[in-house]
DNA sequence: CCAACCATGTAAGCTGTTACATGATTGA
DNA sequence: TCAATCATGTAACAGCTTACATGGTTGG
């Protein structure tokens, strides 16, 4: 299960599409970072179909192979990545994409687990620039790894800024 | 040449090191992300001195296999690289760790480009939200493009806080 | 003497990239 | 009819991850 196959389940849940719909949105949208070009996006599909995750069901229109949905087990699958803990922020930005608009409680969980993860990852990389370690870089390096700060402050400051705006009830 | 491979070049260039001493890098700084485990270092190593990009000479000590040093062609691959324009922004930050202290002239121009292309991308993704293509998007994800923006525009800060750090003559 | 660290690797397996291949259909 | 786009793939190759394997040296 790699970051593209969490996207190709959250896509198929939020609404049915053919490999080449699928494709597309890859093609026109920011999601694009996950991929590029069929090489990578039909052998997944491939996979999940194998898998048992998703199957496909042949289209109104009766073009191609047909539109994916999500097995009852890739919706589980779905629901066990998206309520997992928060490790690589990236990836939780993927998966807040795929939250339900609904469960606001889980959004609001979301935000405050992603904003104390960019907090602690902070905090490391303040601790590594006082270190000993960072004494004998040069000083670009470190200008570096302040960049790095600036973008996990960033990620903080989002979560507090997205987190008023569901939290006004 | 992966992003790995220029990263130990560069590494090599400010210091020679053993494999052992390069792979402690990545281990105890940020530049962990460009790796982790002797499974990636080690290969990545054998390739760069089969290409005849490092060579490596016994170290003092006469432990181990030695230290790696640049060649000739090493050290003018390193330094293409490091003038090549911005594409990737992650790359550039590589880049810019390993720029050479004395080139007042390629460091300045190195920040104009970064804060220029992470303005570019940014308005990529302004362009993006306002398209049609993200109108029938979720509300959440279309918050997670912001968080991107967010992330684009520190990177744009950031590059022109340093650039007034170099400017000051 | 035993644990920890120095120091270097190999092998299987998975993913992704690039590039090519194929054929149907639609609009100008 | 011809180009574009729909729609789906395959094959070669490179790279990384994980996990294992091997020995030497140093400090308590």
């Amino acid at each position: 299960m790699t970051p593209l196959s969490y996207a190709l389940l959250g896509l198929v849940q939020m609404q049915p599409r053919s490999g080449y719909a699928l494709r597309k949105v890859f093609e026109t949208t920011p999601l694009g970072g996950y991929s590029s070009s069929p090489g990578s996006i039909y052998p997944a599909l491939r996979s999940l179909e194998k898998t048992g995750l998703l199957v496909t069901r042949a289209s109104s229109d009766g073009r191609g192979k047909g539109h994916y949905h999500l097995t009852a087990e890739g919706g589980r699958l779905l629901e066990t990545w998206l309520a997992a803990p928060i490790g690589d922020l990236g990836e939780a930005m993927l998966r807040f994409a795929f939250l339900r608009d609904d469960d606001r409680n889980a959004i609001l969980a979301f935000l405050d687990d992603f904003q104390s993860a960019a907090e602690k990852q902070s905090a490391g990389l303040e601790a590594f620039l006082a270190s000993e370690d960072a004494k004998d870089m040069p000083a670009k390096a470190r200008i570096a790894v302040e960049h790095g700060l600036r973008q996990l402050r960033a990620s903080a400051d989002w979560a507090c800024w997205t987190r008023e705006q569901y939290a006004t009830d």
